[in-house]
DNA sequence: TGTACATCAGTGAACGCGCGTTCACTGATGTAC
DNA sequence: TGTACATCAGTGAACGCGCGTTCACTGATGTAC
């Protein structure tokens, strides 16, 4: 174990990227701080040499969340353009998307969560969401760009109902049904 | 305070009821017991005169709330026609809505909580979940069958979705904005 | 009808456990001379 | 270069608190005679 500044900020940030999995996977109240160190290979008490409260570690961990998701939807569509759509849709209404909530998309993981939260969480998200609004909104194929916002709004709120009601789905049919419909229609709503 | 089955009957329902809203606004894991039980006007202990557990509530006020909400919907639209579809989005997308999480839509109030919930909590909401595909195929206007029930998964995504960003927005005006967007987006996809 | 007894919804204190936080300590790294 | 000292990331036990659950008790209702 080194003592360097170097190595603080190392294990801060495996902190924090296992926090962003595990709260995405189990709520922003489902997990220890305890739990968290075992993960990352330490024990509790060295949890306060990092952050000065839980409540920290959580907010840390959702802008955390929404980063990491930005830069891999970054990583699989080049620019915000049109061909980038199908891409978007293929891998956020995958089934890997809906089984790996730990991983994916914080809004649909953590929608009533966020809600519930404080004006901090809800300050981040709100942001984060008017990025991806705008992100969205140039993926769309569209007469004006009034109509390429109504297009974003309608597939965002899409998507992300979709793979919250595929993850409630206890019946994998009803849940492909669904991740599958719905991707057709964006697709075809999105490239006119 | 009385004795009589019938008062133990009531006692138990004010007691669900209450649940099954305060589960909603805050999570399935959100409220204590005690908590629950004050509210009820009562104390702790008596809590297990009527419940094994605390799991057994929560199971109760879950299908508590999605009968409410089913018995809501039936009181603001007759049949299942196509003049519904347009008195439902009207109540579903409202900023009442959107600011009444307790007293709402379970699905939108509990997305993640159901997904990490037990076997039986999601097998009920599952179960639940695809009558409300059924009722919400039957408003739509549609060439077929097929065609209706894309329509019904499409729109029934869409209105969760939209009522889970405009909870999270912070920005009274973008949250306005989801929810009238896709408001005339489904009446119009429902209308044909 | 009246009286003694059984039942049981509800009380409120107590228990046990988990979890966030604190704290005295350790030992490796970096610095001063 | 070598030695003494300061720093501080990390340890692990302990604390305090809240919460689910238990339990002995109360007192109103219903029943038996």
């Amino acid at each position: 174990m080194g003592h360097s500044q170097q190595d603080k900020r190392k294990t801060h940030e495996r902190i924090v990227e296992i926090a962003s999995k595990r709260l995405r996977e189990k709520g922003l109240e489902g997990v220890g701080v305890a739990d968290l160190m075992k993960e990352a290979g330490l024990t509790v008490g060295g949890f306060y040499k990092h952050f000065s409260s839980r409540d920290e570690l959580v907010a840390e961990a959702m802008q955390a969340a929404f980063g990491s998701w930005a830069a891999k939807v970054r990583s699989e569509g080049r620019a915000p353009a049109d061909i980038a759509l199908e891409e978007y849709t293929a891998s956020y209404l995958s089934r890997e998307h809906r089984n790996d909530t730990a991983g994916g998309c914080p809004f649909a993981a953590l929608t009533a969560d966020i809600a519930r939260g404080g004006e901090r969480c809800r300050s981040l998200a709100t942001d984060q969401m008017k990025t991806n609004l705008h992100n969205m909104q140039a993926r769309m194929a569209a007469a004006n760009e009034t109509e390429a916002r109504r297009k974003a709004i309608i597939t965002s709120c899409l998507m992300i109902g979709a793979l919250g009601l595929a993850r409630i789905a206890n019946d994998e049919v009803l849940a492909s049904e669904i991740l599958d419909t719905v991707k057709a229609f964006v697709n075809e709503l999105g490239t006119k």
